[in-house]
DNA sequence: GTAATAGTGTCTTTCAGACAGTATGAC
DNA sequence: GTCATACTGTCTGAAAGACACTATTAC
């Protein structure tokens, strides 16, 4: 029952999403292509090089961006035909393993390769922030367009073979539209609805019938390179959902912190707004931090700094800040 | 930012674990090799006769087994040099992605090829089991080698570089020692210190020092090639979490069940009992079936017989069986 | 004092976990 | 009737979600 056999050279490529948080914007790491089109920070695995796919990610990001990265986490692994390169060109066959990476320096920003830079991650996702209530672009821009695409029926009964839920239900269950709840983590399912509806720029650059045209195009969200920013709408939804049971915040977060940016780091990063009480008494029964003895020096009243208390990872099951619908 | 190039020849294998309940038996499909030894159903990715990695999944699954796969999802992809074959010997390098899927057919096994069955997958992993309780296998085997190796703390050392947990953090963090709690879906951690531990049989195959002598290390479970059991673990792991905030337990029911039916399949998965009362509750309250209207014929007094509620995919953010510590 | 930010105290609702019971069939 | 399995009613305590209030600094 096990057979082998190679055909076709197959290239694999690593995608990193690499993740810092400054004050209340969540960042990624860009890289420009020289064309000035934006993707993520991309290398290829050879495994004569490296011992592991993980090893292999951290070595090329050090090397093309000196960023040294702590919490890695592989996402998912993409093979589709028409990746990257035009059919029938003769180039290798790409699979690309998409990786998310957490870190805490978005700063030192001149310390980069001119060609990589730090841009806030809503740039590429804007109606996924919440944290000032619901985007306008999701009311006036999104939500039209998607009634629209979903009340075409003819190209609904194109898909309805591979799709078991009809566009009306996709919409509902991404968007929460008729009063449902808004899932944040949901990233990707959003991004790849407006994909198929054909809003966003890439559908139009992969020649999918029915998508607008360029130009409008981008006011959903900035592009990226190949399916780049599929990758990103995972790493995005995996953190959002991350967040909630394991530790993994303080990866972003500097050694010690007040309990103010802690929340401003989770809301930045979940794109929703918490209640300041709740999330002060779900840090607190959770023990995650401890006290450090000193505290800020700000305008106002001066806040008492925190660090993370390590030992949670051994006492505990699977902690997290399991933020609810509202903290 | 971006390069590009080519040195070693690389396979793509694809490997899958795939599940079925049958009674309270969860099975794995298993293949047997010439040489006697059990492994997942493992087929190799050429991009030329697929599109993506799924369809070549299902395709091959078809091809050698005959099923029809319904659920299926990505777990991991593993490129470890040493995996597979010896070092040095020419062959592809091979980057294996794992992947689970689930099925309603375990019963027809006469229509399975003769080197294909389908395997309580409790006999790879007997310490998972604790819906009798506490398994003894876990007091009177593992835990007192694992106490033995933690106490090495020669051997710590190498591997505190790597590790940012001690060897007896690890234990209480994967078996819950000192009267911590089991956490069901730390399947891979545990496989993954039992190997580290040179328990397995694996980790004696694969030259770990250390390993006890392959006799003894059958009583932990039978082995699996290359690194089949790991990807075991994966799906388990993943199975058990994902139960709890998806429902795909309905993928391995046949259309209409009973409560206490779907219960077994639940427990048989997670490997905990459950709290009959709550876990009919947790059904109801969830909505996520409906009754058919019919009732079985048993011994004893009739059950009702219920469907999935197919609306509930759109209606709620996660619909899933949220059983807790007892359900 | 005012502006600004930090940090409680406590009420209500929901829901997980557990108790012990009653119902309906075959024999 | 007995045995076997299906099903339910309700208590308890722990959290989630929300309310409004007090505290400490700079100016």
């Amino acid at each position: 029952m096990n057979e082998r056999q190679i055909e076709t050279p197959i290239e694999i490529g690593l995608a990193a999403a690499i993740v810092a948080v400054e004050g209340d914007t969540p960042q990624i790491l860009v890289a420009r292509s020289e064309g000035g089109d934006d993707g993520l920070p991309y290398g290829s695995f050879d495994p004569l090089s490296h011992r592991t796919l993980e090893i292999a990610l951290r070595a090329f990001v050090a090397d093309q961006s000196g960023l040294s990265l702590g919490y890695v986490e592989q996402l998912y692994t993409f093979a589709d035909r028409g990746r990257h390169a035009r059919p029938n060109d003769g180039a290798p066959h790409v699979v690309s393993i998409g990786y998310l990476a957490l870190t805490r320096v978005a700063l030192k920003t001149d310390e980069l390769p001119k060609s990589a830079s730090f841009q806030p991650w809503y740039r590429f996702f804007p109606w996924e922030d919440w944290r000032g209530g619901r985007p306008s672009i999701v009311d006036r821009e999104i939500l039209p367009r998607l009634n629209a695409w979903a009340a075409d029926t003819e190209g609904e009964k194109a898909e309805a073979r591979l799709r078991p839920l009809s566009r009306v239900e996709r919409l509902r269950f991404c968007f929460g539209t008729d009063s449902g709840p808004w899932d944040e983590e949901k990233v990707l399912d959003r991004y790849e609805l407006l994909y198929e509806a054909g809003l966003v720029f890439e559908a139009g650059r992969d020649g999918r019938s029915g998508a607008i045209d360029a130009a409008s195009a981008r006011r959903f969200g900035e592009p990226m390179l190949h399916d780049h920013r599929r990758i990103l709408a995972t790493a995005m939804g995996r953190l959002r959902a991350k967040l909630k049971y394991r530790p993994v915040v303080f990866e972003l977060m500097p050694p010690s912190f007040t309990l103010t940016a802690l929340q401003r780091t989770v809301e930045a990063i979940s794109g929703r707004h918490l209640h300041k009480q709740n999330f002060r008494r779900l840090v607190e029964t959770t023990a995650l931090v401890e006290p450090t003895g000193s505290r800020t020096t700000t305008r106002g009243r001066p806040a008492a700094l925190f660090r993370f208390r390590r030992d949670v990872l051994q006492e505990r099951p699977a902690p997290g800040l399991r933020v609810g619908k509202r903290g």
